[in-house]
DNA sequence: CATGAATGAGGGTTCATTCAT
DNA sequence: AATGAATGAACCCTCATTCAT
């Protein structure tokens, strides 16, 4: 049951960058040292830079090995026709919690690490424009009043995500009543 | 011309503090030293203690003196019978959305430094409140629809917040126009 | 009642002596600092600048003016002719102690002192050159029985100055009385 | 003829605390820095702490584990029945005074170390208790005269101790003679 | 006479990183 | 694959000292 060379180097390679991910998040990429982030797999500083070119190195591989917009798009970009929009939106907004949850420490890392604001505002734009994308269309077939899709895409993008940043709970579904009330 | 040493000394402490709120909204708390702003104040590392017991010290008297709470508190509280409820809410959005502007770089250290959750917190709680009881009011008196006042608060709080903190400005005429459509 | 300019000012200068001595005694002369001893004097770092070149020359001064070589001089120079030696020698030996004890705080200094070394060498050089003649004088006159004076001066003074370091009290009666048993 | 890590390790400990030990004894301990040790043992001061936490962790290792104590004890509580006290007592303190020589850095960070001062008074406690206990015994046994044993071991460790701190060497059987003369 | 704003050097310490083992 | 000895740069902070006020 041992595991093979490239196997091991695999599950290091992984294990290290979980433990960079919970030590940036509860730190800050500033705030922690590859010492802690060592420490918190068990290993030695040094073993790092056999898996990472640089602490720098390392924090980018999280963001873009580790971010989420792959699963978002994929959320947002699946086919819900047949269903009533309302429906289909409160189930996707709660989806959205639910993937921000899942990666609150990343979330924490986009926060802290300063270069990172770019991802995080590619992140932000391709939410925003595919949850308008998704309101268009149910507007132009006229299951949704015409409103300001994009405004309203950016609304509620934004109400879920302050929700989890603050950490008090949303409810989705008086999120989506608020903005289209008793619409079929 | 020339400044008493009272006048003096007080000067130095805001322009430090100025400084410090710039460099640490471009670094970050951690990713700041010390010498990083003394060399934007254009003085000495040393002459920083002077000032402020200790860099933790000077970051804390950023949140606590700079602090736009009140500001938004003022903002938030000021008489506005007598007007349509619709206006109000929009420019009283926009004041917000121009105060967070002002405060660009004091909200990235609140994001940055670790200790200031709890100031956060409070003051998204602040804010949602104020805002919450004013619809409730206008609700109240028959002037907005019946509607869940709470979650419309955070809503519109969320949003204006994070088109702040993404950068891609928000018409806040459209956002009320988008909640309250064609109310009078 | 006022002082005149002069007398103001060697006040303060005595002050800042006394303040220093204290402080170097119980941190050491690098373990303190100027803040500390001005803070002692209830004064400014600044001002210690106006009475003492440096830090450095303020502990010169110290050792030199508040040195006790010339007392001990005095004490062991003294016309002590006609009566007995080892009453002479024992009421010495005790006016000695009782000098030690007076400037602990400078026994501190000279052993913290770097460069007090040299002086304090000094002190014990005479201190014991001293003595010795004391006792060669009185062997000379018959009085005390033929003995090793340099090495009996060295002996006594030894024993004076060790007791007062370690904070154990030494009865000098019983120290004169094992050198000197039973002598009239 | 490499050494091991291990051994290495040792090796490197044991070159910081020689000198740690050379520098604070020419310095004092407030005024030697951690640069200054590096320097003296041609390292970076940062491997410093990776032997030791601190400079402070360092003097207490240098008290602790250079301290010569034991080596005192076992002169001083060695087997000497057989051989006249005199013999004895003049070998002794011999080694004494040779022991003091061979910790002349030691005994200089003694006095510079403000916390050692503790670990000094047991040092000269034990080692006149242990002295007093050599010449009862021999007064019980008749070979010494009847003397004040305790002020007499007193005296003995004085004169040695202040003559190796002064730097004049002092003949140990004339201090002998001195005390006990024609002492069979 | 006395203050306190300001500096430059240096303090002890941590850190990201390298490399022989 | 992994360690840990070693470095050099940077960290936050304190210090002795100066000088305008």
């Amino acid at each position: 049951m041992t595991k093979t060379r490239r196997e091991q180097a695999e599950w290091r390679r992984e294990q290290l960058l979980d433990a960079a991910l919970k030590v940036f998040a509860a730190k800050g990429v500033d705030g922690a040292s590859v010492k802690d982030i060592a420490e918190a797999a068990g290993v030695t500083p040094g073993l790092l830079y056999r898996y990472f070119e640089s602490k720098e190195a390392l924090v980018a591989t999280l963001l873009s090995e580790r971010g989420f917009l792959p699963r978002l798009r994929e959320l947002l970009t699946a086919d819900h026709r047949g269903r009533p929009a309302v429906a289909v939106l409160t189930e996707l907004l709660g989806a959205f919690d639910a993937l921000l949850a899942d990666n609150a420490d990343l979330m924490a890392v986009f926060f802290s690490a300063t270069q990172a604001r770019a991802a995080l505002a590619e992140l932000v734009g391709e939410g925003q424009r595919l949850i308008g994308d998704f309101l268009a269309a149910r507007v132009a077939e006229g299951e949704l009043r015409p409103h300001d899709t994009a405004t309203a895409a950016r609304t509620l993008f934004a109400a879920v995500a302050v929700s989890r940043r603050t950490g008090s709970p949303l409810d989705v579904a008086r999120l989506v009543e608020l903005l289209f009330p008793h619409e079929r």
